[in-house]
RNA sequence: GCGGGUAUGGCGGAAUUGGCAGACGCACAAGAUUUAGGAUCUUGCGCCGCAAGGUGUGCAGGUUCGAGUCCUGUUACCCGCACCA
């Protein structure tokens, strides 16, 4: 009788192999198939690992574990995503520096997921906040803005008028701020853009072709928010001329008000002439307590607001007549021009509004009724009420007013994308500095390139200034520099870059991680690149995703990548919940330590249990009890090791499930069907106790194609039977499909839909044998006395079905 | 509000994509073994019913010989919404 199972002395052992032996480094080698996994790096947070990180880490593990079997050269990296908001909050709560904060994170981090026995490749770890990283993080910045694509804008943030800083929309709750529960306005500041919308077309378009997952690429499409329109100018009796976008420039001629945002330019242009500037401050000073969100947000009981502007009116330039101009919340200034044309019959919110303020509601698509709702369908209506335009459809009505428009030079067709430019200034230490110097002469400019890293100064007082700049302002010996123009003083920008800026290209670092030249070389980037799978959440979904696939294509346009995608498959996981159904998380105390798991059951019980916990791509809740069924697997197999006869090969009786297994196992790792997967192991385990034992071949099958779920327990047993070798190393094995097919099969049979029986009969039996056979059983002649059958279905080697009548 | 999802036994979940619903596991029950069991093994296990049988995939309809799967409508819940990452 051989010893227990014992995880605890076997999975380090096997640990301390994989590290010392670099079994999982892997170098470019052209005369193999590469294979680049990729999980999304984690923010190595004060906290630890928690169980929802393992998910796909194993998940991807399973895969490249028996990629590398079938002999491909597999990339598996890991790093650490460190820059970033709570790392810099944890530091100000316990006086401890934010670097030393990041520094002893990562290595809980690093010894928590070697525990759980992960095939990475640690000779390419990288870390974001590394100067010899962000050098490159910087350069990236350095490229967009030569390239124009990086530019600065007045942009609203939240801004806490208790501890006079600038918060994360997440620090904001109902208005006020998280920690001191002041209240929260929005405040004008000078931000760093990226423009990502001048990538908006080709962020859609270039989605063909990959193999994102189709929740992922449907929700980037409607995330970045394509809509063909026309752009519209209105004359005002101010002078001005106001551009509006609207998708409907068909119902121009129903367009009885306007609409600006509350934060529009022409407000302060106007204020000469505005005979109500009070009313409007206030509405504007309410408006800057909301969020983009809460604007937006339209319910049925909730009212619309806004004022009128008295005093300017604008000239519809169909119709010639002058309309009242309203600012309102519900038109953003961050979408289209940040002014509409509104057209209450035939849109929900302008109608809204338009019987809130008794505004005139004129048809201009004849089809539904406006006196009770807007009348929105496009595919039915026909045009009245707008001179040239009667009688047509909406379609034929927005080609004819447009090109009216073009021809007047009051309008153009327009695409509108809803994707926004990436604001990329942080007014927090602990990020990357963004390398700019203002010069008073030459106004903003690059550092050299030469100069890079430009590296965050190392300080203690790194809580924000009370102005609302980032810790750094107040450092004169890091702030006062030469401009690189001129040579005269200068002064560094002393915002950081978002946590988003180091993730958006840590993919190709991975492909080089020590290249002090380049963000990496050339060939090295040939042969990884692009990433072949990349499973993260859904939440990195539209931000991380299109941030990372922007600079990637602009990387692309440079030069210094070759292909223009960076990911070719795109997967995604579901998160695991508490124990109560619930988000882990601290405040609601049911956050499961993968630790403490691994210290009770064991990381390949572990690792067996999260993928065994159901489909990888739906939320699962974690659950205690069920881990015990996984670890009894192990200890089953484990135990069987003692019941393996001296035979060899594989028994006829058991060469179907084997080759079976073989298949399922196969396949379904591929389409992380992991859960399955391991049933059919846990059934081909269950065959083999019922057989008194499996031969040693038999044996070998299961513990080969149990390695890539359990990899510590099955090295062990491969070496305890003297199967020679690793398996790690070994071939991955393949089945033989004339094999997996038994000669008789059961065949059920239906009465109206029912199953009222079953047949067997050989595998190949022909329609008219089978149904005869059908007949002729008993409990169907009962079924069938006094009936008429009407149709006879049959399905080759699965199923009968005799439609009856009486 | 907008966008994306989900719904199957007491529980986690299977179901070759229109063909025997509940694989595999957890929990539970009975039995065996054991000084003992939070160990191991055997058997049972959707619901109603002694049984025959009936019924059953959030809810209401529909298509079909046949629907968890397709269509229409509906309800509930979850995730994201641009400075958390």
């Amino acid at each position: 009788m051989t010893e227990r199972y014992d995880p605890k002395t076997i999975e380090p052992k096997w640990q301390k192999v994989w590290l010392e032996e670099k079994t999982f480094s892997v170098r470019e080698d052209p005369a193999k198939k590469k294979f680049y996994a990729l999980v999304e790096f984690p923010y190595p947070s004060a906290q630890g690992l928690h169980v929802g990180h393992p998910r796909p880490y194993t998940a991807m593990d399973v895969v490249v574990r028996k990629r590398r079997m079938q002999g491909e050269n597999v990339l598996y990296p890991m790093g650490w995503d460190a820059f970033g908001l709570p790392t810099e909050n944890f530091a100000i709560k316990n006086h401890i520096h934010p670097a030393i904060v990041t520094k002893n994170n990562i290595d809980r981090f690093r010894s928590q997921i070697q525990a759980l026995g992960i095939s990475f490749d640690w000779d390419r770890e990288v870390n974001t906040t590394d100067p010899a990283y962000y050098k490159w993080t910087q350069w990236i910045f350095l490229q967009l803005y030569k390239k124009g694509l990086a530019y600065k804008k007045e942009m609203s943030v939240n801004w806490c008028t208790g501890c006079k800083v600038v918060l994360a929309n997440e620090e904001v709750v109902n208005g006020a701020c998280e920690r001191c529960g002041s209240d929260v306005v929005r405040k004008e500041k000078s931000q760093w853009m990226l423009k990502i919308t001048e990538y908006a077309g080709r962020l859609i378009d270039d989605l063909e072709g990959l193999d994102y997952i189709e929740r992922v690429a449907t929700s980037q499409v409607n995330w970045i928010g394509r809509s063909h329109g026309a752009e519209i100018t209105f004359g005002t009796t101010a002078g001005d001329e106001m551009v509006v976008y609207t998708t409907r420039p068909d119902t121009v001629f129903g367009a009885t008000y306007m609409v600006m945002s509350p934060e529009h330019p022409y407000l302060k242009k106007w204020a000469g002439q505005l005979k109500n500037l009070d009313a409007v401050a206030a509405y504007q000073d309410e408006a800057a307590h909301k969020s983009d969100f809460e604007r937006t947000e339209l319910s049925k009981d909730k009212e619309k607001t806004g004022v009128r502007l008295e005093g300017v009116a604008a000239i519809n330039p169909a119709t010639e007549q002058e309309i009242p101009i309203y600012i309102s919340d519900y038109v953003l200034a961050s979408y289209g021009t940040g002014a509409i044309m509104a057209v209450p019959g035939h849109d929900e919110r302008d109608y809204a509004f338009a019987k809130k303020f008794g505004l005139p509601i004129v048809e201009v698509v004849a089809g539904g009724d406006i006196e009770k709702e807007a009348f929105t369908d496009c595919e039915t209506g026909v045009m009245v009420n707008s001179g040239f335009l009667d009688g047509l459809s909406v379609d034929e009505a927005k080609k004819e007013i447009t090109d009216w428009l073009v021809r007047k030079g009051k309008g153009e067709a327009k695409t509108n994308y809803k994707l926004r430019d990436w604001v990329f200034s942080r007014q927090r230490y602990w990020g990357e500095p963004i390398p700019m110097v203002w010069c008073d002469s030459c106004g903003w400019q690059p550092i050299s390139e030469d100069q890079l890293p430009l590296e965050l100064p190392y300080i203690e007082d790194f809580e924000p200034t009370a102005e609302g700049d980032s810790p750094l302002a107040r450092h004169d010996e890091w702030v006062n520099t030469t401009c690189p123009k001129c040579g005269g003083p200068g002064k560094r920008e002393t915002d950081t870059m978002p946590q988003w800026a180091g993730s958006s290209w840590y993919f190709l670092r991975y492909c080089d991680p020590d290249n002090a030249k380049a963000i990496a070389d050339l060939e090295k980037l040939a042969y990884w690149m692009p990433v072949d799978w990349y499973n993260g959440g859904m939440e990195h979904t539209t931000l991380h995703m299109l941030y990372s696939r922007f600079w990637h294509k602009f990387l692309f346009d440079i030069g210094v990548v070759k292909t223009k995608e960076p990911y070719m498959k795109r997967t995604s996981h579901g998160m695991i919940l508490g124990e109560d159904g619930q988000k882990m998380s601290k405040s609601r105390g049911n956050v499961v330590n993968p630790d403490d798991v691994i210290s009770e059951f064991g990381a390949d019980t572990m690792r067996v249990y999260e993928m065994f916990i159901g489909d990888f791509e739906k939320t699962a809740p974690w659950n205690t009890a069920s881990i015990k069924g996984s670890r009894r697997f192990l200890d089953r197999v484990w135990a069987l090791q003692d019941s393996v006869s001296s035979e060899k090969g594989v028994r006829p009786q058991l060469e179907a499930p084997v080759h079976r297994t073989i298949k399922k196992v196969t396949n379904d790792v591929e389409h992380l069907k992991h859960n399955t997967a391991i049933a059919a192991l846990m059934s081909l385990l269950n065959d083999f106790v019922a057989a008194g034992g499996p031969t040693k071949d038999e044996y070998k099958v299961l513990i080969h194609l149990l390695n890539p779920f359990a990899p510590h327990i099955s090295e062990e047993l491969w070496q305890r039977m003297g199967y020679g070798g690793q398996v790690a190393a070994a071939k991955w094995p393949e089945w033989d499909e004339a094999k997996t097919v038994e000669d008789t099969i059961e065949i059920v049979v239906q009465v109206n839909g029912k199953p009222r029986g079953h047949i067997t009969a050989a595998a190949d039996i022909g329609k008219e044998e089978a149904l005869a056979m059908a007949k002729a059983d008993e409990g169907i002649q009962k079924q069938l006395a006094d009936k008429q059958i009407v149709k006879e279905i049959w399905v080759p080697g699965k199923l009968i079905n005799f439609a009856v009548k009486g």
